[in-house]
DNA sequence: TAAGAAACAGACAGGTCTGTCTATTTAGAT
DNA sequence: ATCTAAATAGACAGACCTGTCTGTTTCTTA
């Protein structure tokens, strides 16, 4: 299970691959992107992929709960700097500077869904998963700042949340101060 | 340019060829259907769509252009049966509405986003005319209702109808509630 | 140094996709 | 009834894509 080659610290044909797979899943969709182009970027052999990953539906899932666990972790740090009640707000501050980021080109799991439409298929699974993880979050924090009905701000702090992402997208990363700007409205009434 | 055979009230090839599109491109995913599909849904010949269209992409472009088309004139519609100052949170009725249609998928124009990496793709040109329209449109609605920075609420009220709609294809309807209760919550400060 | 595991290189099969082209049929207009 | 334009049917080329398989090389460890 060696992740990086023994003596040196380069990472493991395993790393390589999902490194590959991240920047041109992400940056041109996973079905534009053939399994030939990763190979070719992550300099590793067919047998590779298929012996750690075993088709390439497995690698899309693989890649997407990658970039999953590293946006879950750092968006877990980015709100821990402030009090529980200031958390709700707070991610949105996050969400503007990825936003503002060169290479930002929406959400993974919002193309992933407009790409795939089988529920079934295994990186839908890991979309959904991280659905529930979100709501979730923003229930805890929402409930922290003490407002009144915290299942419909959740709720609604989604809603901004995707609409910053999706929006920004395709008008620039104003759409995602603009969730800020709302966000904050509703939370200080 | 005839739409429908002369006599009879069928409609034209042209038109099956979009009716066929529309259904295919919007269940399924532009990239996930080929032109087979579309023909032998809309039981037409190859040379026929080639002649209409030149190629795949444009039918793609035509496919989109028809669906924001007929959703501006639905919405108009729906915003028209009300006072102006209250048409930018009327149309957050027509989201309610839309996501629960059954056959409900998202929004086709980010779903094309995610699809179609290349901003010069005729798709994509049509899409992003139709941001502008639909920012527009909110900064005419809420100038009407006289908030204070119409400009700002404007972006909040896009980020909150592109999140509707993006949430609402991952969680269900509710969240296009909540994207009504929060819009209401920010035009009654 | 020898053995075993992991990775590489790349040919290959089978399928799908877009787009072109030829030939035939249908339908409307004069 | 004839002529013309549009639509049909489908073969075909060329490219690409996933997944398998064979054989070779590299690396690690014993």
């Amino acid at each position: 299970m060696a992740r990086t080659s023994a003596k040196s610290g380069e990472p493991g044909v395993r790393d390589r691959l999902l490194d590959a797979a991240d920047r041109l899943f992400y940056t041109e969709g996973v079905r534009a992107v053939g399994i030939d182009r990763v190979l070719a970027e992550a300099d590793a052999a067919k047998a590779s992929l298929y012996s750690h990953f075993g088709c390439k539906d497995e690698l899309v899932a693989a890649y997407l709960e990658r970039r999953i666990a590293d946006a879950r972790a750092r968006s877990e740090a980015f709100t821990a700097a402030v009090p529980p009640g200031d958390r709700a707000l707070r991610i949105f501050d996050w969400v503007v500077e990825w936003a503002e980021t060169p290479d930002f080109r929406g959400c993974p799991m919002q193309h992933v869904v407009s790409e795939i439409a089988n529920p079934t298929h295994p990186a839908r699974v890991v979309a959904a998963s991280q659905r529930e993880w979100l709501l979730a979050r923003f229930t805890e924090w929402v409930k922290a700042t003490g407002v009144a009905n915290p299942d419909l701000m959740a709720g609604a702090l989604v809603v901004l949340f995707d609409g910053a992402v999706a929006a920004s997208e395709q008008d620039g990363p104003q759409r995602a101060r603009d969730a800020r700007w709302a966000a904050r409205a509703l939370l200080e009434r």
